[in-house]
Order: structure tokens, then sequence, then C-alpha cells
DNA sequence: TCTCTACTTGATACACAGTATCGATACGGA
DNA sequence: TCCGTATCGATACTGTGTATCAAGTAGAGA
């Protein structure tokens, strides 16, 4: 089965199957877009069984191709990955309408490094979240 | 009630009551020390109830008491706060052992600053965490 | 010390997010 | 076309936390 989608190609090429569920389930999120739930992309495939939906972007998330981003108040919403961002990248989120911004910045990323080295564990990833409110929002 | 426990008479500086369920998970709290789950206070507090239990980290949570972590696999940690960072800090997380950490890095933060003014939101807090793992656990 | 009452508690039911199980289905290579 | 295995859907389950509500109690005032 050959397709011209990125991500499905990711899909087959990490040796998944190119299945319908899972065909059904990225379009929802692509048109859900900025930012979802688990139970969003659940209602608005409804072709699509619960526990597929979940596998399924557990999987996306294994690929890197959605990412996960914990609100302030600790729930997570997820939201397709910048193409150009995939490898690292923070997440800036509106407290006001929820809409996710993706950010990368060397000079943090030099200033994370020197305080990890400072705190004496030996560290392998980090988490960054900054949370306000959007330009939109920002009246 | 008098008290001499600083916790207790930050308890009933802001209105709240002393009662002996709160003093034992706070007791309980502070035996478990460093990271504990909701779940690790219930079993250690056999004598207050489920609710109470949720009630009473709720509440500590709320006055700074304790802190909440968040583990790379998107679970929740707590751990008592450090009177002397109480206001703001982030976490080392040791991945092997759970062991958590607190920092504050003024460089850091001067470069979040930075870094948030870039994004276009105005932004209000945010989130740090660093996972790796700790010198014992660094063989 | 006694009383009163708003705050707090425990039991229970509920809510939400995600995982495990398992028989049925379908993809895709031989 | 056949077959093994990945995948699916239905369902039950788990973990973490909240809502409800009748009963208990801290602690301020008499």
């Amino acid at each position: 089965m050959t397709t011209a989608d990125p991500i499905e190609r990711t899909l087959s090429r990490s040796g998944y199957r190119l299945t319908n569920p899972r065909r059904a389930v990225l379009d929802t999120m692509r048109v859900l877009g900025n930012h979802f739930t688990a139970e969003e992309v659940q209602v608005a495939s409804p072709t699509v069984g619960r526990a597929t939906v979940f596998r399924t972007m557990k999987l996306m998330r294994e690929l890197g191709v959605i990412c996960q981003v914990v609100l302030d108040d600790g729930t997570a919403v997820y939201q397709l990955a910048d193409d150009d961002q995939a490898d690292h990248h923070h997440h800036v989120i509106c407290t006001e309408c929820g809409r996710v911004t993706e950010f990368a910045s060397d000079g943090l990323e030099g200033e994370l490094e020197r305080v990890a080295t400072s705190t004496g564990f030996d560290i392998d990833t980090h988490r960054l979240e900054l949370y306000g409110r959007c330009s939109d929002c920002d009246a």
C-alpha cells in the first residue's frame, strides 16, 4: 500500500500497517488540529472503537507524530507535531482558549544544560511548558 | 488550639481547622518524605478516609505545603516543599529511583523570560521538569 | 466549661483517562 | 488462495481524583 502522506509513510516505514481506523483517527486529528483531547478524537471518529483511538494515539505519540501537552491543571491535551520541530521543542499554552504553540530556543537549551550539570543528576530529557494568554485572548 | 509546627500554623493562619485527620495525613507525608503518590499516603494513613486524604492533599497543594511533580510518563507524585524554595522552583526527577530534588536558577528564569516575550504570549507561569538518573543510581 | 454552628469527615457513588483481555477480522506475503 | 500475525471492537478493569450528603467536631463566644 503506497501513500504520499508523510505521517502514513512514517507508520509503514516503522513496520505498522496502514489501516482504515488509523487513517480515520489521523484525519480526525488533522481536522481538530491545534489541540485536542482523547475524548474529542473519539467523538469525532465515531466509526473507530474507543480502545483503538487510544491505541492509535499512543502509537502516534511513540512515533513523534503527536505530542502530549500537560495543562496547568495537570490534564493532558495533544496536538500534531510540527514537522520542522519534530525533535525537541516546548509548548506555550493559552490558559484562555487552549491554543498551543511550539517553540525551541538554543539559548534556553544551553542554560538548561548548565543547570542540569549543577544538579548532580545525569539528565536525559526535560519537559517545559509556558502558560499565559495568547495575543488574541490578551485583549 | 496552638501549635509550634510551621505547616499547622500555615493551616490555621489561613482559616482552616486543625483536625486529627489533617494531622495524620501531614505526619504521613513527612514520613514518606521525598516523593509519594496519593495512594501511598492513603495506605500509610489507614485511620483517614480516602476522600479526606485527597481533600487534604489538595488543600496542602493550594497552600504551597506540598508540590506536584509530573513524571515523564504523565503520572503525578508529590513531595513536601522545601521551606526555602517555597515560592518558585523546579524539579529534577530520577527516573530510576523516583527521587525528586528541587532547584531554582536565576539564569534560567531570565532566559525563560526572554523566550516568553518572544512567543507573543503574555506568560503568567511555567512548569519545568528535568529527568535523569541521580548520583546514587548513576553507577 | 458549655453551646452552637460552620467546617470537616467518612462512606459511597461517580467521573475521567487510559489499559488489559480476548475473540473476531483483515492485511499482505508465500 | 491460504495462513500467520497485526489489528480491531467490545467490554471490563484500573488509577486518580471529585461530588454528595448525613454525621461528627473544632473552636469561638457566652
